[in-house]
DNA sequence: AACACTATGGTTAGCGG
DNA sequence: ACCGCTAACCATAGTGT
């Protein structure tokens, strides 16, 4: 993610998808470390790639017995509840992301209305403008001659 | 990590720890995703914590279960192995790390003599530093006269 | 291949609601 | 408790060696 956002899709160069696979390897395990040591929790991982003939085997071949059994000692229907919680979690995460592009809709059409209106200020023709950005700069020049006027009360009282 | 560079230990606020933990576990995750994504891996994580009844198991039930068993399936010799590879991956990465140190102390001394530098330029005395500074001063100066005499050279060519 | 580097994008601690 | 925010840290793609 340095020069370019990367997109988020297999990296079909072998080259780069193994330099990438070594990489965040690393930072995988990094992570899990942080979290144990941070917040004292049992976890193991598990890594089976291409790249190389044995797993990545975190936190090592014991380690990772030991949460596998506690994992196996689980009764089957805590299992099953978990895989339902495993889906409602992805949808979670699914709704905070649609809800963050709502909100990012909602920036850029204020940035754009906001460009709108110095343009108008620099002279700019507005005749044009549409009904819907005609309304939307009407209400952000009511909030700026607002946050003004709030501005010279503050300042008066100084 | 906002305010300040927090320390890699356990948080001794609870509430903090939770917190802390259920950020990591998504980061986690996320990570955990995005190198399947990006690298065609296959790979599970378990994660038994005190904040959570069940443990996270991703990347399901059936998913991890998969991932479990292909790494049942190898051999105890090659498991034995991975043990002592495991074990050469941290010194690695101590290592690693060691010479970083090495590095950062390096350039710290670097930039102590440069400012003893420019402290005497600004007419700062000079007579009372020990035999190591002032080698390490010297040597800094000549570095200086070099490069200072390349750039003359390439501005007489230009 | 395997590293060091660095600019950039991503993660998250601490807050405030 | 949980959520959103943002400054500050951290990870890493691409590059050069």
């Amino acid at each position: 993610m340095a020069r370019k956002k990367v997109k988020l899709a297999f990296i079909t160069n072998s080259a780069a998808r193994r330099a990438s696979f070594m990489k965040r390897k690393i930072g995988l395990v990094k992570k899990a470390e942080e979290l144990c040591t941070l917040c004292d929790v049992e976890a193991c991982a598990i890594i089976f790639s291409s790249f190389e003939n044995e797993p990545v085997v975190w936190p090592g071949y014991l380690g990772a017995q030991q949460v596998i059994t506690k994992f196996r000692r689980m009764p089957e229907f805590e299992q099953t509840r978990k895989m339902e919680n495993q889906q409602s979690f992805s949808q979670e995460r699914i709704d905070k992301s649609e809800e963050q592009v709502r909100k990012q809709i909602r920036d850029n059409r204020h940035m754009e209305v906001t460009n709108i209106m110095y343009g108008c200020l620099n002279g700019g023709d507005f005749q044009h403008l549409n009904i819907h950005y005609s309304k939307d700069l009407c209400w952000l020049l009511n909030q700026n001659i607002k946050d003004m006027t709030r501005r010279i009360e503050l300042l008066k009282e100084a």
